[in-house]
DNA sequence: TCTGTATGTCAAA
DNA sequence: TTGACCTACAGAC
């Protein structure tokens, strides 16, 4: 689900499994041929997740840069070393998933299946991307400059809080738009999105403007809290044990239209805003403060 | 075999 | 605001 805990998972996996191991990159597809030459045979020397986008920088300076979109992933596979040096787990996750990981044998990668964009390849594994919406290697002063114009990610360096209160408050747009708009906030999508104003009781339309100081800085902690449990558990929870009904109820209002609001029993709506679903409970989160 | 859908983003109208 | 696009998969025919 590549939302930005799972760009943060991508980020240390390829770093646990890869760091400082010498690469060949090539590109099964031939889309990337171009990209993948200037990485072959070179050494990963760092990867960051900043919001959805994963950059790694190589040890010639290049910069690989990837966004996954909707349905972009990797797979990974190799052998008892390889696997053991991921500190993630949880594999089999869409965006991330773990291939192979069940056999005892490693004879090196297996033959591509469907379009495999990206290949990278050490001794002991490798990893295939696929489907993503960028793919590109870029140098660190460009990089630099697309990571510039991204909003503060609530996983990322302290000293974000106060620029994303600044930014939501700042502006007259819904708060709902506000969460996904990657240049207010990186890593936020449409399912944090939803459960972030569930759990602050925020209203989907209130103008940014309108939210309190406190208001602004709950939204930041919680996001910040979330993402950190999305990366820990490999998948997006946002409910509180006690307030599941079942035990595999993991949102609150996410995809959950026409069903009851797991608090209140209210049922909950949907309504397309700016092109994407929005999800939200009318009666956890009234109108009291601004005209729809 | 075809259609619809998806956790995203961009450019054109 | 709409369409296009990156790809895989489920479900309908």
């Amino acid at each position: 689900m590549p939302e930005g805990h799972t760009i943060h998972r991508l980020a240390r996996q390829l770093a646990d499994v890869f760091g400082g191991q010498l690469l060949s990159a090539s590109s099964p597809q031939g889309r990337f041929a171009a990209g993948a030459a200037q990485l072959d045979g070179r050494r990963l020397s760092s990867t960051q997740a900043h919001g959805k986008q994963l950059f790694a920088t190589f040890d010639n300076a290049a910069v690989l840069r990837v966004h996954l979109g909707l349905y972009g992933a990797w797979d990974f596979g190799g052998d008892a070393s390889f696997r053991g040096a991921s500190s993630i787990g949880a594999p089999r996750r869409v965006g991330e998933r773990e291939v192979g990981s069940e056999e005892s044998d490693y004879h090196g990668p297996p033959e591509p299946v469907g379009a495999v964009r990206l290949r990278l390849v050490s001794e002991h594994g490798w990893a295939d991307l696929r489907g993503p919406s960028a793919c590109e290697v870029l140098s660190e002063t460009e990089a630099a400059a697309i990571q510039a114009k991204l909003g503060p990610d609530p996983l990322g360096a302290s000293g974000g809080e106060a620029e994303f209160v600044r930014r939501i408050r700042s502006s007259s747009r819904p708060i709902a738009v506000l969460l996904m708009e990657q240049n207010v906030v990186a890593g936020i999508g449409n399912v944090y999105r939803a459960e972030l104003l569930f759990r602050n009781k925020l209203d989907p339309w209130l103008p940014g403007k309108e939210l309190t100081d406190g208001e602004a800085r709950a939204l930041w902690v919680d996001a910040g809290r979330l993402l950190a449990r999305g990366v820990a558990e490999g998948r997006i929870v946002t409910t509180e044990p006690s307030d599941r009904d079942l035990p595999a109820d993991s949102h609150y209002v996410y995809k959950r239209h026409s069903l009851p609001c797991l608090r209140c029993g209210s049922t909950v709506a949907l309504r397309e805003l700016a092109g994407r679903k929005l999800y939200w409970c009318p009666n956890c989160q009234p109108e009291n403060r601004a005209a729809q």
